[in-house]
DNA sequence: CATCTAAATGCAAACGTTTGCAACATTGCT
DNA sequence: AGCAATGTTGCAAACGTTTGCATTTAGATG
C-alpha cells in the first residue's frame, strides 16, 4: 500500500497528453495554454515561449478531433468516388485517379485535409447524405455523377457546399465543374468524319452521363452528316474491359471504319486489339479518344484524342468550394474541350 | 413578452441537429437514443423502432466527430503520400495513384475511412509526428520512404499502427511492405545482358532508396558479368522527365545498348524518344522498365519489365496494418518481383 | 402477494479542446 | 495615492457523443 503512494522519484516525463497536463507543468491554466499554441490570441510572449518550449520538449500536439469538434470545423474537405454504373469499376480507374491527385494538390495548398471515401451506391442508399452529415466535413467533392445525378440534386437542395465533378445539364440544381462533354463528342464524330470514316461505332457505358453526352454529340454530328453510328457497351472494371473491346471488334469487322472511344483507356485497349488483330490505324480504321491522358501521346500510332483539362479542372473543383464555404451560392463551369490530333485519325 | 412564450401552433420540424433533440422529441434519454441508433445495446425493441423512425423522418445523423471523440477511436487510416526526393513530383503519380486506388478498396471494404495527405518533407520537418499525433487517425500507411528513411523509423519506435510502402534494409525497425527491389533489379540486369546487351545505362533517381536498391541489384549482375552500367539521374515530374530523357539519350547514343528504368513510366517515354529517333527497340537497344502498369502491355513493342503486384501490395498494407492496430508487432513483408517478358528486351 | 431476477432506461461523468467573460496585475497618469 | 486603461490570465461552459452505474420497470417464481 505505501508502494503505491510513492511518488516516483525520478522527473516522471508521463506521457504528456492533453493541454490540462501541459498547463500544470507549466504552472497556468488549460486556456492560456490553449491561446498559446493556437498562437493567434494575446499571450505574453514569456509565457508563449514557456509553453512552447515543454510542449516541444513533450512532444504534444492538441487532439485535432476534440478541436475540431469544439470549433465546429473540421478543415476536411470529403472527396467522394461513386461507383455507381459500373459495380467493378475499381476506385483505380486512371482518369479518376489523376483527377483526385491534382485535387489533393490544390487542396493541400490551401490547407484543407481530404477525406477520401469510395462508395457504392447499389449498397448504400444513403450515401450522400450520410457523408454530408457525418460532421467529418466541411465541404464535399463528387469526382463523377455515376448515375447519382438525382441523389445529388436532393443533396444540393439543403446543402451549399457541394461540388461535382461531372456532366452539365440545362436547369440542373447542383454545381458542376466539367467539360463540355457533348462538344467533345462531336468534335470526336467531326474529327473521325473529316478524316474519312464514313460508318462510326461509340464504344462506352452510356449509362454513365458523362459517356451519354459524349454519344450525343457525336449522334448529333454524325446525323447531320448522314452517317451512321452505334453504340457498344463497354465498361470499365480493368479484368473485363479488353475482352469486351475484343468482342465489339470482332463484331463490327470491316462495317466500322471509325471508333469514337468514350475515354483513353478504351482507345488504348482498342489500338492494342487492332494491332493484334492487323487492322492498320488510321488507314483502315480511324480512332479518336477522350481525356488526353500522358499515355494518349506515348501510343503507336500516338492517339488522336479529346482533351480535357484535368488540372485547371481539379483547380476549379477547389476554387468554387472554396466559395461557397463562405456562403457563395456559385454556377457550374463548363470547360471546353479541345482536339488534340495526333496520328490515330 | 406574450409572443415569446407561445408555442409555434405548427409541428416546428426544427431541424433536429443532436441526440439530445432526439430525445426530448422520443421522450427518452439521450443514452438510450444512443443506444438504439449505435444498434448493440439492450434496448427494447419498440423503443428503437420507434427512435429510428424518428431519425429516419428528420434525418438525423450522429456527429462523428464527437462520437469518435469520446471512443477514442476514428475509425480513419491516415495514409500519407511524402514528396522528399523530388518536390516536384506530383501526387499524381501513376504508380502512387494505383496503389491508392488499390489501398482505398481494401481499407473501404474493412470499414475504415481514409484520410490522404500529401506532404512535403521539406517544407514541414515534423510531418509523419504531426499526422500520427493529431487525433485524427487510428493509424497510418506511409506510400514511400521518399528520402525520410531515418524520420520514418524514429516515428516507428514509438508508434505501432505504422505500415509503409517502399524499401527493406537489413535490421530496420519500420514494418514495410514492398517488392525486393534489389531482386528486381537483378532480374532486369540479367534480363537485359541474356538478350545481348553489352553496355547497360539505369534511368532513375538514385536518391530515392527503392531506385537505388534497383540499381544496385542490376550493378551487382552487371558486375558479375563484367558489363558496364551507368546511372543516369531521370526525375520524375511530368514537365522535366521527357525532356531529361531525351538529354540522356542523345548522351548515351550508340554507346549504350540496354536500359533499365526505373519505372514503367520512364520506359515508356524512352521507347517514345528512341521511336522519335529512329532507334529500333529490342534491336538495336533493349528496354526493361519497372512496376508492369496497364501501359506496359499497350506499348509498341511491348514493354519487358518488371513486375511487382500493386493489389496484391495493398491487400498486405491494410492486412499488417489491422494488425497492429490489434497491438500485433508484425514483420515487414518483401514480395519477389517477376520479370514479365515482353517485346523491348 | 412478496420477492427475486432480468431487462430497460436514466443519470452524469467523461473525451480534450476553445472561448466569452470576469478577475487580476501592471503601468501610467493626475 | 488613487484611478483608469490596458495587457494577461483563469474560470467554466460549451461542442455532441458514449458508457458505467444506479434506478426503475416488468416479469417470473415460490
Amino acid at each position: 500500500m505505501a508502494d503505491s503512494d510513492v511518488q516516483p522519484l525520478t522527473d516522471k516525463p508521463d506521457r504528456v497528453r492533453t493541454i490540462t497536463d501541459l498547463a500544470k507543468i507549466a504552472g497556468v491554466s488549460p486556456g492560456t495554454v490553449s491561446r498559446a499554441l493556437s498562437g493567434n490570441s494575446l499571450v505574453n510572449t514569456k509565457t508563449r515561449k514557456k509553453i512552447e518550449s515543454i510542449a516541444r520538449e513533450h512532444g504534444f500536439r492538441p487532439n485535432q478531433m476534440a478541436s475540431k469538434l469544439r470549433r465546429q470545423k473540421t478543415g476536411v474537405i470529403g472527396v467522394a468516388i461513386p461507383l455507381g454504373h459500373d459495380v467493378r469499376q475499381q476506385i483505380s480507374d486512371t482518369f479518376f485517379m489523376t483527377l483526385l491527385g491534382h485535387l489533393a494538390d490544390e487542396l493541400t495548398e490551401r490547407g484543407f485535409d481530404i477525406m477520401l471515401r469510395r462508395v457504392i451506391p447499389a449498397q448504400d442508399e444513403d450515401w450522400l447524405d450520410r457523408f454530408i452529415g457525418s460532421g467529418l466535413i466541411d465541404g464535399v467533392i463528387v469526382i463523377g455523377q455515376s448515375d447519382q445525378f438525382e441523389r445529388i440534386e436532393d443533396a444540393a437542395d439543403g446543402y451549399l457546399p457541394m461540388v461535382v465533378w461531372g456532366n452539365h445539364q440545362e436547369g440542373q440544381r447542383h454545381c458542376v465543374v466539367g467539360t463540355d462533354n457533348r462538344l467533345g463528342g462531336k468534335l470526336a464524330a467531326e474529327k473521325l468524319i473529316t478524316a474519312g470514316a464514313r460508318n462510326l461505332a461509340f464504344m462506352g457505358d452510356t449509362q454513365a452521363l458523362e459517356f451519354a453526352a459524349r454519344f450525343n454529340g457525336a449522334k448529333e454530328v454524325s446525323e447531320k452528316m448522314d452517317v451512321p453510328i452505334r453504340a457498344l457497351a463497354t465498361h470499365l472494371s480493368p479484368d473485363r474491359t479488353a475482352d469486351e473491346i475484343a468482342q465489339h471488334l470482332r463484331e463490327i469487322d470491316g462495317q466500322v471504319d471509325g471508333i469514337f472511344a468514350a475515354t483513353d483507356t478504351i482507345a488504348v485497349t482498342c489500338l492494342k486489339e487492332l494491332r493484334d488483330r492487323g487492322i492498320a490505324v488510321p488507314t483502315q480504321l480511324k480512332i479518336v479518344g477522350f481525356d488526353d491522358l500522358p499515355i494518349a501521346g506515348q501510343t503507336v500510332p500516338p492517339l488522336t484524342t479529346v482533351r480535357q483539362d484535368i488540372t485547371a479542372g481539379a483547380k476549379c473543383l477547389a476554387d468554387l468550394l472554396l466559395r461557397r464555404l463562405n456562403g457563395e451560392d456559385t454556377e457550374s463551369l463548363v470547360m471546353p474541350p479541345h482536339v488534340i490530333a495526333r496520328g490515330s485519325a
